[in-house]
DNA sequence: ACCTGAACACCGTTCAAGT
DNA sequence: ACCTGAACACCGTTCAAGT
């Protein structure tokens, strides 16, 4: 986000926890998950593999702090302005994780596992949080509390996952082919599958050529909020 | 699901790629994802490494099958008897999903970046096909099929995905450490939250303690579906 | 056709030694 | 307190050589 012009080095300020962790988010964006390396790391912070390991534990400490880093600015991307109604609010932020995710396609993975580590002082339960608290204020009744919230945590991180994936695809097939070319060729491979065993896919296989993601996303993110407010209105079960 | 007793050996009949993912599979269960090596594999299966390569072209290949092998066996608990409701249809493939990346953990993960493979003859896009018939069979408008099916399998995917790395932080515990343990360590946690900054989540603290892993699931999944037959309901967008 | 096993380049992590 | 860089054990993959 801010201006930086360096490549490789950038000697003089000395190596923290933040600089190593800004590095590794660089790295992780532009050469993939598996792109991150103590070696590459070192290289690109112009010191030594075991420098690295002075200010953090290990590889999976890393990865951690950089999915904190990327969720903590997705989620501030807020404040000005009036406040949002509750569903308005919930798809802001859904909006800003999917975004995220689009930019750092290695984060689904990453937040799926850190929202599961028991001590939660991470930001991964900020996001549940931030989500949760307008699922109350939707008028969910308390007891569906838990369900519905999880509910949308589960379709925010299967979808940005599944676009993360995507992305990924797209990039695997080389430097050139480009989303509307993925898509191009997916839908295709679509429309050659048997007849029989997918008519389904054959069907749909147009709309998945012209769908824009991000329109898309916020669709179904439109159904799972529909179903959550249906149970709120309902009586009880 | 067959009946066997060996260990480690097992000579006799020759290498086959059958054997060797049949073989990764269990690595992949028992030591997880980092389990899966090509020396523990080929000694589990009393070869070298490089006799593995002449049946399978590199590991990504081989998670690949061995991912189709598992999600193939999931689909298949269905024939017999009478043919069910859209509705409890989506349920029965979804439950079978959502068991199957119980027993592997790994499967999740694995299936979200096998759905984007260009190549669609694997076993992934039949699941999308199973979910989809449904969808159409539900009444939703044909020009929101697409997005029906697609949240759905996000919500199912996403659903998987965070059990998943459950089950792996529990086992991360230790050998002794348990669900219900696990479940009431991550509810302590909450409890313990700041009041100001995490209202909701400590409401729901008890809840996550208490809930029923396969039962929320389900939970979840009837809200999704609820907002998909809402919207096959309505007029038009 | 199928398998062996040494070898290559690379990885995460450690640690004595320096400043 | 912080960094260096060689070293260790391990990884995916290759390939000449065997049967």
């Amino acid at each position: 986000m801010a201006t930086r012009t360096r490549r490789t080095e950038r000697r003089e300020e000395p190596l923290s926890r933040e600089r190593i962790v800004e590095a590794a988010i660089e790295l992780l964006d532009t050469a993939g998950e598996g792109g991150l390396t103590f070696r590459a790391l070192s290289e690109r912070l112009a010191t030594g593999p075991g420098a690295i390991y002075w200010h953090v534990a290990n590889k999976g400490e890393l990865l951690g702090a950089a999915t904190d880093a990327v969720v903590a600015a997705a989620l501030t991307v807020d404040p000005a302005g009036a406040p949002p109604s509750p569903r308005d609010g919930i798809r802001l932020v859904a909006l800003g994780l999917f975004e995220a995710s689009e930019a750092h396609p290695w984060l689904a993975t990453q937040l799926a596992a850190q929202l599961s580590r028991s001590p939660a002082r991470t930001v991964a339960p900020r996001l549940f949080e931030s989500i949760g608290r307008r699922v109350s204020d939707l008028g969910v009744p308390r007891e569906d509390w838990f369900t519905a919230a999880s509910a949308l945590m589960h379709y925010i991180l299967g979808a940005a996952g599944q676009n993360a994936a995507n992305i990924a695809a797209t990039r695997s097939l080389g430097p050139g082919e480009d989303r509307a070319g993925f898509l191009d060729a997916v839908s295709r491979a679509w429309e050659a599958l048997d007849p029989d065993d997918y008519p389904f896919t054959r069907a749909v296989a147009r709309q998945a050529r012209e769908h824009d993601d991000r329109a898309q996303f916020l669709d179904g993110l439109g159904l799972v909020l529909d179903g959550v407010t249906a149970a709120a209105a309902r009586p009880q079960a």
